[in-house]
DNA sequence: CAACAAAGGGTAATCGATTGCACAATATTT
DNA sequence: AAATATTGTGCAATCGATTACCCTTTGTTG
């Protein structure tokens, strides 16, 4: 096995008695150099196991070949999958991808942008903290013409462009769904009313109830920040009332799942007492006892499409930046609901 | 705000009528600079808003303060929280992370290999996939002294350092909790045997028996690619039989899972018919019903100390690249046991 | 056949930071 | 006071690939 140091176009060039220019251009399929030369420097470069090094290219044309990604949590299963159709996607058109997680919190985010900023990425894929209300920091990729895509909790302030699922007609479809199943009086755990998702899920829920002709009750409808302590709270706050809803739509799994252990903790039969309807499919809805009805949306596909759009703003900076890309979402049945 | 190109050190050097090596010294904190033109580099530095372009130092240097990861898959718990654990060291010490998944799959796992390499990665940390039988891709960093650190799942043909969970003590604990439970005859699912970690899972499950005066039953013993699937085989296998055991601990929780949902489907009582033990604290198995005991992991702390390992190497060549880390592991005790 | 165009390829500057070597200015030693 | 050491900087080469510009050949046109 060679341990030599890495071979460069000069090698290649030398070797074959050329100049290194050739050899770059032949590398680069550039139409001035004749076939001839081009299989004779690509075949020498397979036999030197030649490596471009990025480095260099990329000091002389000053962009990277990488794009950053900017999430709340890795651990999320829809971010983590998301990530992986980003990757996936990247990598075949010769991307890199860096991570960088804000751990929900506003000024890690900012870090986050500075930490890609610094790297140099050649675009940035978001999806905002939770807590995220000021969107300075995101200038310093707009203010130099970085492109910018987010995904899923997205920024109307900047103009970008997004790809999002369609959470208003999955707040719509989940409520329709318990009304389907004859609950009436329909609670809704809400998340931070400032983050596009939880607006939309909202107001699908919304619109479900007024096209039924439900009464819209205030006192059933919670803001939360969808944590599992935080999804407790609600929960009693709802079930421990004398007058307490018989269904319960929460704009995330975890939520519905705070919701559903302390309603058997206080000897409530689901779905009977009360069918539970949550949002994302994390991977234990299927496994918590009731299985969790719930809303399923793809993070593959959205992290795919958002990378989709990236790459094209960037190889052709020309064009319509302000794209939305919204995806379809899901109404995954389960035992929560079933009544 | 500027849009204008990046500073240089050139800039710098023009404003303050200074020689460019000068700058660049100053910035490094060179010994041979004055405090006095240390300050005034970095303040007009400040001032100018200068961000060192990474990709000039790492061309010259040629090192790219980057390291290169490989896991299975990042949508597996733990794995995204070896991330979690191996970005935030990476990035307070200044690399980046690049992350690549096998998705379990050797071949997949070479291209990663691949990919690292022509980004020049600075090192590797790396949990091998679950069918890797041969690893003769990984030569392409120990042959050029890339440095490499094998995390959980890790590869003793190649002499590197590797950071692993003391999964012979899980494996021993998980079966003396079943012992002290009152089980007679105790089952395993074990994973693959050419992975360290699903050896050491079944001796210390064999020498848990064996102290107990276990009589130790071949068929009561099954290798498997502890898949969701895989694992509904076993448990099949396992159940239906005429002299079915009385608990079983499963080498990872998705088989343990798998485990429960089958008795269940079979009418068996959990844990009263049969007690489950899995492994890895998975967040599902504290939702699963009924919940699952299993043995705790920290990904985040196997990540970190990995990513301390790693840089160790890297910054300081020299010493014994030959360590090896086991973290402890512990017992969560939960409903599918508890009888 | 002269005049010119196109094709194929070479030369050298360039991207921005680093660093070996040289050297001036000051400090210390003899 | 001369000789030597120390300190602080500058010069210029370098990392490897790209590219504007120039120079040959060979082919085409009138």
């Amino acid at each position: 096995m060679k341990k030599e140091s890495h071979t460069t176009i000069h090698d290649i060039a030398r070797a074959l008695n050329i100049s290194g220019s050739t050899v770059s251009r032949a590398l680069n399929d550039n139409s001035r150099i004749s076939d001839k030369t081009k299989k004779a420097v690509r075949d020498m470069a397979r036999q030197l196991g030649y490596q471009p090094n990025a480095l260099a290219s990329n000091l002389r044309t000053s962009c990277t070949n990488t794009i950053g990604v900017i999430i709340p949590r890795i651990s999320r299963y829809f971010f983590s999958s998301a990530i992986t159709g980003i990757e996936e996607l990247a990598r075949t058109r010769g991307y890199n991808v860096i991570i960088c997680q804000s751990n929900d919190q506003e000024a890690r985010e900012a870090d986050c942008v500075q930490t890609l900023f610094a790297s140099r990425v050649d675009g940035v894929i978001s999806s905002i903290a939770i807590n995220t209300e000021n969107f300075e920091h995101y200038k310093t990729f707009t203010d130099r013409n970085i492109p910018l895509v987010f995904f899923d909790r997205v920024c109307d302030e900047l103009e970008t462009s997004q790809v999002v699922v369609d959470d208003f007609k999955g707040g719509f479809i989940a409520a329709e769904h318990l009304i389907s199943k004859g609950c009436k009086r329909i609670a809704h755990i809400g998340g931070p009313q400032h983050l596009n998702i939880y607006i939309n899920r909202l107001q699908g829920y919304l619109k479900a109830l007024r096209k039924h002709n439900f009464e819209i009750e205030e006192e059933l409808i919670i803001e939360s920040l969808l944590t599992r302590e935080d999804g407790k709270a609600c929960a009693k706050k709802l079930l421990d009332s004398p007058r307490r809803p018989d269904a319960i739509f929460a704009a995330n799994d975890i939520s519905a799942l705070s919701i559903i252990l302390y309603a058997k903790e206080i000897g409530l039969r689901i779905p009977e007492d009360l069918a539970v309807v949550g949002f994302s499919n994390e991977p234990f809805s299927e496994y918590v006892s009731p299985s969790l009805t719930t809303i399923e949306q793809s993070g593959f596909d959205v992290g795919t499409k958002a990378t989709e759009l990236l790459l094209d703003i960037i190889t052709n900076k020309s064009g319509n930046h302000q794209e939305t890309i919204v995806l379809p979402v899901k109404l995954i049945e389960r035992e929560s609901s079933n009544r």
